[in-house]
DNA sequence: AATGAATGAGCTTTCATTCAT
DNA sequence: GATGAATGAAAGCTCATTCAT
């Protein structure tokens, strides 16, 4: 993580299409990461991946295509994540909620380098409709994913009142917003605390659930009070 | 707002310096808004304002220097809408707070196009300590100003088991990510919708103080539970 | 003719090297027709050929030498036109005169897309050298025969004052001329109308063989005037 | 003639655009003549005029416009040299178009750089449709001209059979063909000859104008016989 | 004999910066 | 102060050629 793709061994010259595209694709992910998105070059990231210079436009068509499909894969991951944690996690909508939100901080997607590149498509995303409408794509298949797990939750509290389209809007957006802190001040955020934060806000808004220290309510707790 | 920068009449050739930087730094915020940060040239902002090409260079040391300024600009304006909105609020700690997320939807601040530039320059923040460094401050001075106002409520409340630095994180992150949606899904989001969103979770936090609907517990409703 | 090379049937992996490179050579005729001289890579030679990216260079040395031999065969086929016509046409020095002249208009080696490829190769003729040898290689060969030609002709006349050289280059120019208009005018410019101009020029020079519509004056007419 | 621009002094940095401009097509055409249409490269043309490698897309567009107003300036200097040659010509028909011939063959329109130049757009004229406009449009303006002044010298022979229209075609072509000649076998092909091959086909058309040798014939003998 | 991935030189084009006016 | 022509480095991209398979 975070290191430019070092050539090990002389490569043999053809590798599958497959391999080279994902070489390319990681390569572009560290430029970013490292160079930003403005000052990306393809030559950069051949270099990066130990390539020749008219390799990119022989793999993809062009530099915006790169940029798209290493954004495409980038959201494929970061689905891919949530998903498997989704399939390990309880059957409970309350388990599988608090599943969904450790993964959003699963160090595999959330490092500095991954956010710095998501907040570099981001930062392009008005300007570009392709970026854009993937980027919607993305917030949407997991909008929709724990809008259902909220409903979940709201009628087994019972919690009559609270909106579960509103917490999943404000749920999503403050990860978004931790994110930004794992970019500009890396120090000071880590994954606990940004796990606790979530957790925090939850517990307020589902008390028969989560603690207000983050922790979980056992059922035998909850039919009490 | 919104629309390039139009020269209505013709100007006199000698203006102050400190009138043509802001038309500068206007034009700019309108092309990274309308063409994004990687295809902003110095002939289009210089376009935009109305200006021959050499302008920039003559006014801002560099291309990097006028980024720099309008990053400045539009964190100076940020701080100032909130400094404002405080300074009309009421006194009590939940009213500045409620102040002060009302002023983070206002559309001086939040609307579609001045967003996109603050993720522009998040984008990008990785690769250029100034920005991230003057994207750190701006996160730090709201920060620290709201702190002390969450403390005094949870002290108010007593809220005992609320840290309230968990809090502020978490408020300015779903601020952050609220203004993501204005961004990508500029549709469904809306000033409304997001300050129910932020006062939905408050009102999880401090019940004594805020309904679940959003509105204000009023003291005498506060001292009786 | 005038469409690219089409590969009906899954072809034997070998064939013999004449026929490919003759597949080749067609294919390039098809692209210099279609995209100009300046615009046609051997990309394009390959996949009009139906064939892989690298064949070219190994069926030729490089990509100026398959220029070179479609130059070579272009020659060659214009050059097979006229003999053909020739070894054809009636023994008298007219009457080969005029097959000569249909041959330069018959539509094997005079239609738009051969044309075009002449025209092409000449308008890199000054700056190639080879190009310029075959070029006037072509001319010359053409010439010589035809001033044997006009020499009878003229002493069969006879035409005292008429110089065979003059003619001979008066209308292998005309002839040239008229496949520009080929080239720029398809829509007016017509065999027929070509060799009815010719034949006109002619009738001026030779009218005891040719009337001014054209037609060849029969013997007996010839000897009264 | 035919060498490279030369910068003979250093000249000042700010010349009016239109001379500048003049500068890159003067290099321009230097460079096809001497490189070839499909090897000039703007790389040379800026150098040729001394200038830096910038430059073109600065005045011009892009390479292709560059290219065509090239042509275009090509064209207007060629019928400029007619339409000078007609105004200072004889009134009478044959003495237009003796002196229409003759500045065909011209020096300053046919030598062998500029007629290099003219078949390398020709050779290019298929694949680019700018470009065939802009020939079909020379040889339009030219054979108009041509036709009137055919037109009257037919019915003042009279020269009944003779079609005017087929007679310019032939010129013209004849024209072309005899520019060919220049850029194939310059050292055989001289104005001299040029104009004597087309004035002896002329001679057989319109006989009571023009004598075998090319000389005019003056009116008492044309009354004679 | 044939393929097509890979190379890298060289192309057109863009653009921040300079500077004579 | 302000202009905009000019520069030249560097970008994305093309493509003839090579060569492992």
């Amino acid at each position: 993580m975070g290191s430019e793709a070092v050539v090990e061994k002389p490569r043999r010259r053809t590798e599958s299409k497959a391999l080279r595209r994902q070489q390319l694709i990681d390569s572009t992910i560290d430029s970013i990461a490292k160079r930003g998105f403005a000052e990306t070059t393809l030559a950069d990231v051949a270099a990066g991946a130990g390539l020749s210079r008219g390799i990119v436009n022989f793999h993809f068509e062009s530099k915006e295509q790169l940029l798209i499909e290493t954004l495409r894969h980038l959201s494929e991951e970061y689905r891919r994540n949530w998903q498997k944690a989704l399939d390990r996690a309880g059957k409970s909508p309350i388990e599988g909620l608090l599943a969904l939100i450790d993964a959003d901080f699963d160090p595999a997607v959330c490092n500095r380098k991954k956010v710095a590149v998501w907040y570099a498509f981001w930062g392009e995303a008005k300007s570009r409709p392709t970026y854009l409408k993937l980027c919607a794509d993305r917030d949407e298949a997991y909008s929709q994913m724990m809008r259902a797990m909220i409903a979940d939750l709201v009628q087994e509290g019972p919690y009559p009142g609270v909106d579960p389209d509103l917490v999943v809007t404000g749920i999503a957006a403050m990860t978004d917003g931790l994110w930004l802190d794992v970019l500009l001040t890396p120090k000071t955020a880590d994954r606990k605390q940004s796990i606790a934060c979530v957790r925090l806000f939850l517990s307020g808004l589902f008390p028969r659930h989560l603690k207000q220290d983050g922790s979980l309510v056992t059922d035998p707790e909850r039919s009490a009070p």
